[in-house]
DNA sequence: AATTGTGGTAACAAAAAGGTAACCAAACAT
DNA sequence: ATGTTTGGTTACCTTTTTGTTACCACAATT
């Protein structure tokens, strides 16, 4: 999904500007249970290239959504952290996981 | 996206395997408005192909959201209603909608 | 001296999604 | 006879998204 500033008609529309696409909604869930290393992210979320788990965290920072922070050291270290306005999808997160038990079919365990 | 009948690990990838992607949110999010037919929703969704459209309702209908009702009619006429399932994604949407409201830049009116 | 670990990037390939234009039926109005 | 209307379908093409593979830096460890 393009990522831009224009001004939307619909807040829906808006709103899944920043959150859709096929791995945003994944890695912002992660995030949401606290700071991440990049390879914590690649581990929790096994599927995902890191050429693309790379990409999507740039856009999903560049959208104000979270903050990279870079350790000066070696090997390198890089942790990803959602900002205020990251965490405050919680109640968009938590409404689609209430849908999705109640409609769909998720394992439980 | 691809849509299948797996079992999701994640409630949140279960739903937005339904909703997410470019045109589904906004066909939904008209849908939940009342019963509109094929031309109707061509209008209310300009940019739209005619080809894209048709194709996004039938995943919806499969998907179990929505119900096609065609009457035998010359020149045609087709319908199209959300069924409960596809109406109780109103409160997600509903989050989105504030959401978005609250943290991007949406024309107020 | 070679290997390991981390977080990438570059070039390229493949797949998925979306768009365009032409065409169809068949009743009705002109 | 011709055009209009509605809700499509089909073949083809372009754009966008995602994936694969190889490669890099450089300190610490073996």
């Amino acid at each position: 999904m393009k990522v831009n500033n224009e001004i939307y008609d619909c807040p829906v529309t808006a709103t899944l500007e920043v959150i859709g696409g096929k791995w945003k909604p994944i890695i912002l869930y992660v995030l949401m249970s606290g700071t991440k290393r990049f390879g914590a992210l690649s581990v929790r979320i096994p599927t995902i290239s890191r050429k693309v788990l790379t990409e999507q965290l740039r856009e999903l920072e560049s959208d104000g959504l979270l903050i990279r922070r870079q350790y000066k050291e070696i090997p390198p270290r890089v942790e990803y952290t959602l900002t205020p306005e990251g965490q405050s999808l919680w109640s968009v997160f938590n409404e689609m996981a209430i849908w999705g038990n109640n409609n769909r079919r998720v394992s439980q365990k």
